[in-house]
DNA sequence: TGCTCAAACGATAATGATTCTCAATATAGA
DNA sequence: TCTATATTGAGAATCATTATCGTTTGAGCA
């Protein structure tokens, strides 16, 4: 239950806590602003304080239970750590985020830091382009 | 000369354009936010508006004279766009960036994109972790 | 179950980065 | 040089995010 989660992250489970948690693990959309949550949130008749938002997003993040990005495009989104690791794709068009992982890629990285003089922490790959799904404002046909 | 640069790229040749471009060709720091750029040129005695510093990076950026990076760490750094394409790495404790290419992963980006239906146009890819040199404040001995 | 207190909440003020507005100024071309 | 237009700078406005602070809530215990 998400209770557990929040107990083992050693934060106080509260009802904010659980419905943020809740929308995080049961929404189609994996990568969401802050704004986002907050708004969808309130969409759903649970109206949490915008700071409250930020605030559980940055103690979910500090406890290893989601991942923050920051886009080339500007948007910073937060994701449920779900699974193993992943980097992302994203459509430039109508910013669908696609997830992919690469050993290759993996693997090169952490022979780059090395001879570079780094211990590598993490890193952060994402790919821009055009989906091509029909969906896409700029799908061709 | 820069003044053909500006002009190739469509942008009237004025001083603050000028001095912007030529700080970024000619600082050791080849990644600066807009503030640095700003305070740069400021004691240097070239005080430029941050409005105009803000406006010049966006064009030049938008005209592919230099280069705009979103770190995780929430920094939005500007970089000449010089020499041929690279990735970065970025320190976690003394924030120095260096720069890296690597072939493989190029590659393997182009074959990912390209299974996954998306047109790659661009991509960000930043290591982060810690950099051993003597200067970074986490230099153990 | 009720009590107590620190932690968390929500509203809103504050901050920091970036963009917009607009009157004054500078550039490119005739 | 003159003119039309683009650019500049100062400061206001905006946007995302964080801090403040009085009120509320959760967790442990009698």
């Amino acid at each position: 239950m998400d209770s557990e989660e929040l107990r083992n992250a050693g934060l106080k489970v509260t009802i904010p806590r659980l419905k943020i948690l809740s929308l995080l693990e049961n929404s189609a959309e994996r990568h969401m602003t802050a704004e986002t949550v907050y708004r969808l949130l309130a969409e759903g008749g649970e109206v949490i304080g915008l700071a409250t938002v930020y605030r559980a997003l940055a103690q979910f993040e500090a406890a290893g239970l989601i991942t923050r990005h920051h886009f080339d495009s500007g948007q910073t989104v937060y994701e449920l750590e779900r699974g193993p690791h992943h980097d992302h794709i994203v459509c430039i068009r109508c910013g669908r985020v696609e997830e992919f992982y690469d050993k290759v890629i993996e693997e090169r990285q952490r022979e780059i830091a090395a001879s570079l003089g780094f211990t590598l922490s993490d890193h952060a790959l994402t790919l821009y382009g055009e989906c091509n799904s029909p969906d896409c404002p700029g799908h061709q046909g």
